[in-house]
RNA sequence: GGCCUGGUAGCCAAGCGGGAAGGCAGCGGUCUGCAAAACCGCUAUUCGCCGGUUCAAAUCCGGCCCAGGCCUCCA
């Protein structure tokens, strides 16, 4: 059984899907203004971690992810480097998909862009200008909150507490109520980017994106919609109320949202200079993998502080976890221990049974952690055979599903160096010791790192 | 100011009423021709602080301190 926090009902739900063995689910994407920075991965890295486990699971998962190709930010880049706004963000998609690869996240089944979308979100205003919850004032559209009741109950925000007239845009015109929110902004000529409608010439509000495209491609209901905490209130508030307001049907079953990373202890912000990008990052060597395993290994719901120390460990767990992985092949026992295959199916138990409590990942490593401790033992016992090698390789690619933290090398080395480490086991077996060492520091000269184990001498490279 | 999280060993991090998981780092040992790897042991009489409830609290309640989030665009 699946249980997840449901921010909604604030409460850890047991997850059922409308529809038995498929989940379909809706994550907010990137606005492509920018590279995008460790903290906003640490969201996809969540989706990711909640994807992948569902589809370990069994089920099948229609994911849909958005991209904000239109916004403030977008033409205000578009327009400093006086291209076109297309051009722009195509930019930034490709380093934002280059980025996902290098993180080894999986690709959604959908990543729809906002501006090949603008005739379904016309559609969906239409349709709340004709049901009444939504009115002009000049030629931009608004969404009336007062019409919807329900308005503040996924982010618990008491709506006399929301400042009133905090900001009022100079060109914006008045609001019945200064709490709605846009849904059709009208044609600003500076900005020399808008459509022709049939609700008039402009573009749209940010928060009806998600609610078109998501129904487009999920239906007017659908069982996980996730983001930032930050995304509670005002856009997921206004996405339910815009998207029920129109259906007259619940929105989304599930609301799922992790927390946000700190840096150093602080929040990441421009001024503070203290965000990096994955590209930062990679120019200082690190491993990639060992930033997604640090994103991945905490809770999404606890903040995360993100420090350049504790990608080290990160970096160190990877490589310890990777060199267990690999170093499994020397064994060439024919002997099969059968205690093995119930190590196996305890540690998987435990994992799934981890995940399953609202992805508590801390719980399903330790379990791996523990069964690779246990495989230690049969293995520098020799009590591991060749079988037994397949099995628990096989457990561990299967499980990397989920992760995605294994790196399959498939080294090689010259002939020479396997001749002269062939030289050196026979020197070993004479008994010639002093020329059995003179070889292996040549070999440590040279990065590769020699190993004596009940099954033969292996190698590795070092990093 | 209102609402909401979190504070567990040197660092990261589970546990959320009755034995303080796991990872990283460090030290000692076993194994080894020597190493490496692995394993074993040690490193929190104690879980931000102060009270309270209870036979029993890191876990529940109250107060306080610290950090962070949302209330305005933000993963």
């Amino acid at each position: 059984m699946v249980k997840f926090y449901n921010t909604f009902t604030k409460k850890k739900e047991e997850f059922y899907p409308i529809e038995d063995k498929i989940v379909r689910m809706y994550t907010c994407g990137p606005t492509v203004y920018d590279f995008a920075h460790i903290g906003n991965f640490r969201a996809y890295v969540f989706e990711d971690l909640l994807h992948r486990f569902l589809e370990y699971i069994g089920y099948r998962v229609i994911r849909v992810m958005n991209i904000t190709d239109v916004d403030d930010k977008t033409i205000k880049g578009a327009k400093k480097e006086g291209i076109s706004l297309k051009e722009y963000t195509d930019r930034y998609i490709k380093y934002f998909l280059e980025d996902m690869d290098i993180l080894r996240l999986k690709k959604p089944d959908f990543m729809p862009r906002a501006t090949e979308h603008i005739k379904e979100m016309v559609q969906l205003i239409k349709k709340l200008l004709d049901k009444g919850y939504a009115y002009y004032k000049g030629n931009s559209i608004y969404f009336s909150i007062s019409k919807f009741p329900n308005y503040g109950k996924l982010s618990g925000i008491d709506l006399s507490n929301v400042k009133i007239g905090a900001r009022v845009d100079s060109d914006e015109y008045e609001k019945e109520d200064v709490r709605d929110f846009v849904l059709w902004k009208e044609a600003k000529e500076h900005e020399g980017v808008y459509w022709e409608t049939e609700i008039g010439r402009g573009r749209p509000g940010w928060h009806i994106e998600c609610s078109a495209m998501s129904m487009k491609y999920l239906g007017e209901t659908f069982d996980i919609h996730t983001g930032g905490v930050d995304n509670i209130f005002p856009h997921h508030e206004n996405e339910i109320a815009q998207s029920e307001s129109a259906t007259g049907k619940k929105f989304v079953n599930y609301w799922l949202h992790c927390a946000h990373l700190l840096v150093n202890g602080e929040k990441m912000s421009k001024s503070k200079g203290n965000f990096y990008t994955l590209r930062d990052l990679l120019s200082k060597n690190y491993n990639p993998v060992a930033i997604r395993y640090l994103l991945l290994s905490a809770h999404y719901r606890d903040p995360l502080n993100f420090t350049e120390k504790s990608l080290k460990q990160a970096e160190n767990t990877v490589k310890n976890y990777n060199e267990f992985y690999q170093g499994l092949n020397i064994c060439a026992s024919e002997k099969n221990n059968p205690v093995i295959k119930q190590e196996i199916e305890k540690a998987k138990k435990s994992f799934i049974e981890g995940l399953s409590d609202d992805l508590n990942i801390s719980f399903s490593l330790s379990s791996i952690f523990n069964f690779i401790k246990n495989i230690n033992v049969f293995f520098s016992k020799g009590e591991f055979g060749k079988e037994n090698v397949k099995e628990v390789k096989d457990f561990i690619e299967d499980i990397d599903r989920v992760l995605c933290i294994i790196e399959k090398k498939e080294e090689s080395l010259p002939a020479e160096f396997l001749n002269l480490i062939r030289k050196r086991e026979q020197a070993r077996k004479n008994k010639d010791f002093v020329e059995a060492d003179k070889i292996r520091d040549f070999l440590k000269q040279k990065g590769i790192i020699l190993e004596d184990t009940p099954y033969g001498t292996r190698w590795k490279k070092i990093k």
